[in-house]
DNA sequence: ACCGTTTGTGTAATCGTGTGCACAATCTAT
DNA sequence: ATAGATTGTGCACACGATTACACAAACGGT
């Protein structure tokens, strides 16, 4: 029972065992297939005894159906992308999917290992990460239309996509800083190449014009603590900003430190600083963050949606639009 | 080319076009097998010109090897586990194998979770959880040796493990708050079940009764900001504690936020409070903690390690063992 | 010129399941 | 009692690759 058996015991083994062949114990473990209920027990009972479970890996051969499903991320570690791929994650294998993850850190390898993951025959693509191309997600998945989190309808009948919209909350935002007061805006982006990056600026720089305002200043981060903290204290040093909309909230966290830290500057009085994703940290109350927010509820549920629809076989390119909402703190 | 070509190319398929047999094929693509390299590379350019890979699930049938890992955590989302997924997972990509993610909130499905993944012939298992039982975990996947963070030796020949020994850092600390004039101290669980969270408590209670104290007071939270929050306010204020020695770093900062918020009491003066991980945010300008830490690369590395000797079929069972180290913040 | 070795390729079996087809046995209806 | 529908099971093939074995061709050494 708890003893080490090197070898996991096959279906034809089993088939001898019980005395039947080796198709019926195939039946035995299909839900709805025909097979009398006297032999099934009987089976299941002789393949509890010795451990038997049918091989997954010769099932997906047969059936051409892998239930894995790969998620391309930009890093687990981050808690902006962590939630959400914890939700779905946890939906996923509540219909007996299992996630692969692909972690996409520097650009050299990370087609290759697309390519790797695609050899898989994986039921399901979802790409989070706003380092790779909706075409080459599309030539490397071939045969498996991917879910791509994007800022914007895409244009592709392979894709379906999730679009997310802060332009009203961006506006909201704006509104409230520049009542009270503040003039000089910088961005601080999390990537320089991201459209999704370019996107988001927008959303803001679209509600400051709108305002006769303008970004002062840009930085270019990488959507961590550190490079946060290092480049707000050249936009407040140099540039003599007094608000900072970052690309995410972690980044926001370490502008925070660095105002507070390096030039004795406090939100919101002396300085205004803005975060996206809201995730919960930005709500713990040493953070107590602005930030433009979304529900990472109901985007998890597209996401969901996206893989039923695909399951189901739903013609047509698909794309789901969500709404961000503004959340409240005391940095802005 | 970037065309949607519904079914993917088979090897049998792409010999007819190369003009040769499928063993051809399959020579083709393993390193080192006897083909004539004029033949070779006219494979590879028929194979990149219709987009044929071999299929890693039919390789793995045959192979008995699928190149797959199942990672068996408490969450993603939580930085506590993350930082040190991350780096696992890139070791594993390095390596091409693939990490498969087993996310066991509840009990009820967490065994049936691993069953599952079970069937996908994983050729290694890490299990970080300290949710599962070693028993489990060696039941469960009997034919792949599991590799388990465990802090203490497991006397069971079918498992490696890495232990963790935190006892002279937590003596460090501990004498380094006596001597600050501390008296009655508190420990905050992570979770009331875990024996981790037995023996983590041990090394600090052992710290204590060699100086002639012990715990005054005891709380149960489930590793979460929230829970190290709403806890920390009951120790301070029904127990009058002064120092609070927490499971994780992310309840020490919920307690260090509920002592500054609710009670206004601030670190290291009138409280001090005690994390255990080491995370890279507990040495964030605006948390700064006081945490029993771990080397992750060192500890990711001892992973990477057994996983190495399972490949190379050394025998017998494995076990590494790190030490913790003291990091010193403000808040203690 | 001959034999032994090396090299390159094809044939066929194998990995462990799922399933269409055939067939026997049992059940239902007139 | 008999035709027809239904149920339960086995046989054999398919899924897409890897690989032991066989064999022809090319090669090298005396």
């Amino acid at each position: 029972m708890s003893g080490m058996s090197r070898r996991r015991i096959t279906s034809k083994e089993l088939a001898k065992l019980a005395g039947v062949s080796s198709a019926t114990i195939s039946r035995a473990f299909s839900p709805d297939s025909r097979i009398g209920s006297a032999t099934r027990d009987r089976i299941l009972a002789v393949a509890r005894e010795h451990g038997y479970q049918p091989n997954a890996i010769a099932r997906s051969l047969n059936n051409q159906r892998s239930r894995l499903v790969a998620l391309v991320v930009n890093a687990i570690g981050n808690p902006c992308e962590a939630e959400e791929q914890q939700l779905l994650v946890h939906r996923l294998q509540a219909r007996q999917l299992l996630p692969i993850i692909l972690c996409c850190a520097d650009h050299s390898d990370r087609l290759q290992l697309m390519r790797l993951a695609s050899t898989y025959q994986v039921d399901h693509v979802v790409v989070f990460s706003d380092m790779v191309s909706m075409q080459d997600a599309v030539d490397i998945f071939h045969t498996t239309k991917p879910i791509i989190v994007s800022f914007e309808p895409l244009d592709n009948e392979n894709v379906s996509s999730i679009r997310i919209d802060g332009a009203q909350a961006a506006d909201e935002i704006i509104d409230k800083i520049v009542r009270d007061g503040k003039k000089r805006f910088a961005y601080l982006s999390g990537t320089s190449s991201s459209w999704i990056d370019k996107l988001r600026r927008k959303w803001f720089a679209d509600a400051l014009t709108k305002r006769g305002l303008s970004f002062e200043a840009q930085a270019f981060g990488d959507y961590s603590y550190d490079s946060g903290f290092k480049e707000a204290v050249l936009l407040l040093h140099r540039d003599k900003v007094d608000a900072i909309i970052c690309g995410n909230d972690v980044m926001a966290i370490g502008a925070r430190d660095a105002a507070r830290r390096v030039l004795g500057k406090n939100t919101p009085d002396d300085i205004a600083i803005v975060g996206q994703d809201g995730i919960a940290m930005a709500a713990w109350d040493c953070n107590d963050l602005t930030t433009l927010s979304l529900d990472h509820v109901a985007f998890i549920d597209a996401v969901v949606e996206l893989i039923e629809r695909h399951d189901a076989e739903v013609e047509g390119p698909h794309s789901i639009t969500l709404t961000c909402t503004a959340r409240w703190g005391s940095t802005a």
